[in-house]
DNA sequence: TGATTTCCTTGACTAAAGTCAATTTTTAAC
DNA sequence: GTTAAAAATTGACTTTAGTCAAGGAAATCA
């Protein structure tokens, strides 16, 4: 696959441009770059005026905002399809948070005034631009439920029923998309919390953790603990997995998420 | 004023139809019905079929989700100019939530469909609902954020200070919109915590409860001992309160939120 | 390979929020 | 205005999560 048709392909995967015509796609394609950042490198950051937004091609990047004091709010971890910076068209043109690469990518820059035009005048983006962003809120809202309604235990748990393919029965192999210290602050807790948590969520479902893989025998046990403390009974209807790849490139489902 | 007048005076004050031409909403009027609500009646429940979105004129509503054993999550509260139900075009086309009349409340039924075929055709409001639902999203963002990095006196102490008109300086009185176990709630405490709380913060801050009137020597003390758990400065740039009356037909400025 | 750094875990302790129960205050109803 | 109901507060106690510090495991690098 030559690069020009991996950026084709990387436009097409993603929600927002998988309505539209290939003319349009050709547009956005001309304005746009593909950039390679390394561990650790910034992106954007918070605050600073906003004139690119950008498409994930491999990799994984962190979303996230901090206070005056030092403390850091996870707002998002992205990779492959996933497209950021978009929403500060109705953020008063500057980033809403701050981007830092967490594992080496390849990521397409794409100008915002492009995208902003293109949803005035096409119906057909905006709708997909809204469905997306509809559907990020809908996870938000139930992010915030759970961080008021379910316990530590619990939100890892829930985390790790919706990286498992709905069709699989019996036993599964779960793979920790990324590091335990990340998730722990995307699940809005400490690391020794979330280290404690999974000794519980052990003791409770009978599940094996070795390293950042999981063994569970039946994704129900799992459910049954996790998902009385939700408004929503297992299997939650907007679980929909991506395949993609961990760091460590073993496969892995993730519950797809489009902001 | 006509009850005519009323309406389309109603729908001019959304955000998602404040750019539309006369012309539209006329078009919705004709298909929408001014309802009368009771104190305590449900409007639509999480999960039903989604036909129709409404727009309230006056009251309030408690938007909110429930776990099968029984704990109920506060998604929002909502007052005049606030519209609800529309999301679920995104969502399955069923509601995203239960709503319950907390006051009693006028409020316009519109049917969805309408909504739906007028985002495909007419980019100007597909581009006002990405704006609203954009703004709703920002907004969860940092409640997100807040639950996560502030304590229960910071959280209150934060909705205080979007209550302020941010032009006012020195001695300023706040009316607490709703309940106070309502306001717990959608904070994500407990009634007892959040009381306990508010003793916190009258210790911190030097502010003065009756009832639910609060008095502030200055908003500034407040703001220091609240802002320093956010990410953003005070003032915050989403504060641009629209003023409206509390259950006793009080003068208020809510923080706008639009979803 | 060994050394260094980073990540993860564990223990002991503290702080924050939740629970349960009792009481007071406020509001609504008659 | 009296009474009943609902909302808010307070106390005593439990549970949960955070903090600080120390060790151990894994990954990375030379």
């Amino acid at each position: 696959m030559t690069e020009k048709d991996q950026i084709k392909n990387a436009f097409a995967n993603t929600i927002l441009f998988s309505d539209c015509d290939d003319k349009t796609i050709e547009n956005f394609i001309e304005q746009s770059s593909v950039l390679s950042f390394e561990k650790g490198q910034m992106i954007f950051v918070h605050g600073e005026p906003a004139s690119r937004f950008y498409i994930i091609i491999n990799g994984w990047v962190k979303l996230f905002r901090e206070t005056l004091e030092g403390t850091q709010a996870v707002v998002d971890i992205l990779t492959q399809g996933h497209i950021f910076g978009e929403g500060s068209i109705f953020y008063d043109d500057s980033y809403e948070y701050s981007v830092e690469v967490i594992e080496n990518s390849k990521i397409i820059s794409v100008p915002l005034p492009a995208l902003k035009s293109e949803i005035n005048t096409n119906p057909k983006i905006a709708v997909s631009m809204l469905s997306m962003i509809s559907k990020r809120r809908q996870e938000q809202d139930k992010e915030l439920e759970h961080l008021v309604i379910q316990n530590a235990p619990q939100r890892i748990g829930c985390f790790l029923l919706r990286l498992v393919d709905q069709k699989k029965n019996g036993l599964v192999t779960i793979g920790l998309p990324y590091d335990k210290t990340l998730l722990a602050a995307k699940l809005g807790m400490k690391p020794e919390t979330f280290s404690r948590a999974l000794v519980k969520l052990k003791e409770e479902t009978g599940m094996r953790v070795k390293g950042s893989s999981i063994e569970l025998d039946d994704k129900q046990t799992l459910a049954k603990f996790v998902c009385g403390a939700c408004s929503s009974n297992y299997p939650c209807k907007d679980i929909n997995g991506k395949v993609c790849l961990t760091k460590n490139n073993a496969l892995l489902t993730v519950a797809s998420h489009d902001s």
